[in-house]
DNA sequence: GACTATCGTCTGCTCAGCAGATTAAATATC
DNA sequence: GATATTTAATCTGCTGAGCAGACGATAGTC
């Protein structure tokens, strides 16, 4: 589908998997609400365990207004809760419910899948390859999340 | 940013390339109406010479209706204009002027650039076999733009 | 000639991004 | 210690894009 003599249409094939990939992982996370937004997020507070709401945001990309309003929907659905953060009474800490661990370790392993299959025109090696590129040019384009690193592990202030 | 022991969020990475792709090419887009979009689509005009509106927006996987008014800017803008297609009077075939042909001309060279800064985390090397990925990725997992595929060529109806 | 499908347009709905204001709390400055 | 500045989260309102539905015009089919 590309073109003929057209110059590699980089945001064409990014633009085309992202939203294959979302329709895909929406269809395999219907028991979630917001789709593949919430698996996004629910997966990167299990995951990552990111220290406030505001670093949950910023890591995702997803504007702090919205973010509201998404855990609220979290939070009514049971997966997820808003804890006030002991050493800042401003900040809130985001923890997963056990039933939202749950959930999200059952749906890694069917993301995965259709995310392979998504892939399905790549050989095993070449699927590998693209993930790593692609990982190692987002982290390195990404406008600087410093604050994200920098305070992303878990809670550990600096010393 | 990714993170410890998330399983490699293909949607996260393709997300955050999307969303700075699209900031820096509409940066340096900015004589264009709608940024990077209008560029995507003269791009895809002057290079694939789709045979009708509908097939571009297919093509691009952009909305018809929002196809409409975004041919109307760039129709405004003295880029592309409207053509009735001599063999169905229902379609439209779009092509860019002379002076939208040029501004592309000059554009792809500044987006390839800033694609490479994009990518500055990856050797050359890497950056090929990104793009090379990503597009068969793309191509293949893209819902089937069969029409546009079957079409596509230029207008060379079937014999 | 009647039926159905397609192309482009228009209307209206919804959701996400974004800017701005607000409240509460932390931090810096005097 | 009082005050000013900054930050976290929420709320409000605006815009822009995707999407569904309807429409008029045309094409293909029986």
């Amino acid at each position: 589908m590309p073109s003929p003599d057209a110059p590699s249409p980089l945001g064409w094939s990014l633009a085309a998997l992202l939203r294959e990939w979302k329709q895909r992982v929406a269809a395999t996370c219907s028991e979630l609400p917001q789709g593949s937004r919430g698996y996004e997020v629910l997966s990167a507070v299990v995951h990552d365990e990111p220290p406030t709401q505001a670093a949950l945001a910023a890591r995702l990309g997803i504007d702090r207004t919205v973010m509201t309003y998404l855990l609220d929907e979290l939070d009514a659905a049971g997966l997820a809760r808003r804890q006030p953060d002991p050493s800042d009474r401003r900040a809130r800490r985001i923890v997963a419910t056990a039933r939202g661990r749950e959930v999200v370790t059952g749906l890694d392993a069917t993301v995965a899948r259709a995310e392979d299959e998504l892939l399905s025109t790549l050989d095993p090696d070449e699927r590998a390859t693209l993930r790593t590129l692609l990982e190692r040019a987002a982290s390195g384009a990404a406008p600087h999340d410093d604050r994200c690193a920098v305070v992303g592990g878990t809670i550990a202030p600096a010393p």
